[in-house]
DNA sequence: GTGGTCTAGACCACC
DNA sequence: GTGGTCTAGACCACG
């Protein structure tokens, strides 16, 4: 598993951790019941030091997509894909009502958000993996 | 102008500030030329320092959406309805990218993110200050 | 705040440290919007590591107990008498379960536990603070 | 003997051992005299280490509940009836104490603890295994 | 001063 | 080797 980490962000390390190895998990890269690297192996391939790597494992520890064992390392928890589905759903959902909101207090009006959206939506979309 | 902060967030004070000006101004709620609260003002009235409404009001500056005169306060600059549309859109554009690539990354559907996509919309478009 | 801290203990510091505090605030020692110690505070007057006081803040604040403002502090949230009280019996509830449960495995009769609860709840309940 | 082990707990595996073959022993399943399982053949039946269950059957051992003959195993100890259901007894007071004083500590009411403890109690005896 | 983040390094329990 | 806990100490953002 291979990770995108910069310290010019103000997103946290541990965040963009976290971030990825989520959607790793909600993409279905990672089957349930697979062993994550563990958090040593990936602070030495990352760079980072093992207690940021720790930290974004508690992160989706505690949102129920990794699970610890004892002297085992972390692995992913069984989710069924449609709950998986509902989790990123949900995680679209509330992200995209703040950029929604936002570009309406800004005065744009429903049809330019509409043309916005639809552009992006080809741009990320066209891609033949779908 | 009335503002929403909370020291409750991530989000800096300065930047809830920055943000919601942004906002009147991008709007047109606040008209060309007009002048902004003053920095005391505007600080007493929200309660937090004058320097975290000084600091906000600097980013702005610093964007092109207003403009100080020294003794008389902060004023909004003269900027096209066109060149505020494209501002608005452009900020848009770049908070819904990041949205959409990250529903992606987690394993959504392009009609899934669009379904999201309608559904919001039609919740922030329907209210009758359209 | 007095905290009674031990580590001749297999109960976490922080683990102690924020069963205290849940204590003090489900009790209503603490009242709504308080101001907790500061956590630099707290770590010198109980002698341990900052980041252990961190630590059980954070635990609390993830169960929603308490809440941290940014250059400010933690407080104690708001939560009606109502919900401290269900939150109480919540917890009760759960490590009672699991205590009854132990006890009949190993063979106790259901009158020789409660036996020993209206024992313990006469020893602890006698005093004159109810 | 079949015993319920899990990696996901913050209890020891040894400890969940020894809790379960203690419950075992106090409640009579296993006679006095009677042979426990060989540590290899648990180990190999539950997947631990061989040391883990040499560790439980140690720490029951401290306890007088089972004691090693060289080259022949772990048997069960003489205790009386009385005796097994003072430990039990013994053993509930110490964990109910715990927890009462905890819920005192939160707020609770003694009539809310003993209501609690009402519910529980039926939940977990009014079961036919009684 | 406050909390937020990141770090290195230690010891422990478990395997 | 693994994760669990604790530590000291650093830098940052914010007020």
């Amino acid at each position: 598993m291979i990770l995108q980490l910069t310290d010019r962000s103000p997103e946290p390390l541990h965040g963009q951790i976290s971030r990825q190895v989520r959607a790793h998990v909600l993409s279905g890269e990672l089957a349930d019941g697979e062993a994550l690297p563990s958090i040593r192996a990936l602070a030495r391939q990352e760079k980072v030091s093992v207690i940021t790597v720790k930290r974004a494992y508690e992160d989706l520890e505690r949102e129920g997509l990794i699970h610890a064992r004892r002297g085992k390392g972390f692995f992913v928890s069984q989710i069924s894909e449609r709950g998986k589905s509902e989790m990123a759903t949900d995680r679209l959902r509330d992200a995209m009502r703040e950029v929604v909101q936002e570009a309406r207090a800004e005065g744009l009006a429903a049809e330019e958000i509409r043309s916005v959206f639809r552009e992006l939506l080809d741009e990320t979309v066209g891609a033949p993996d779908e």
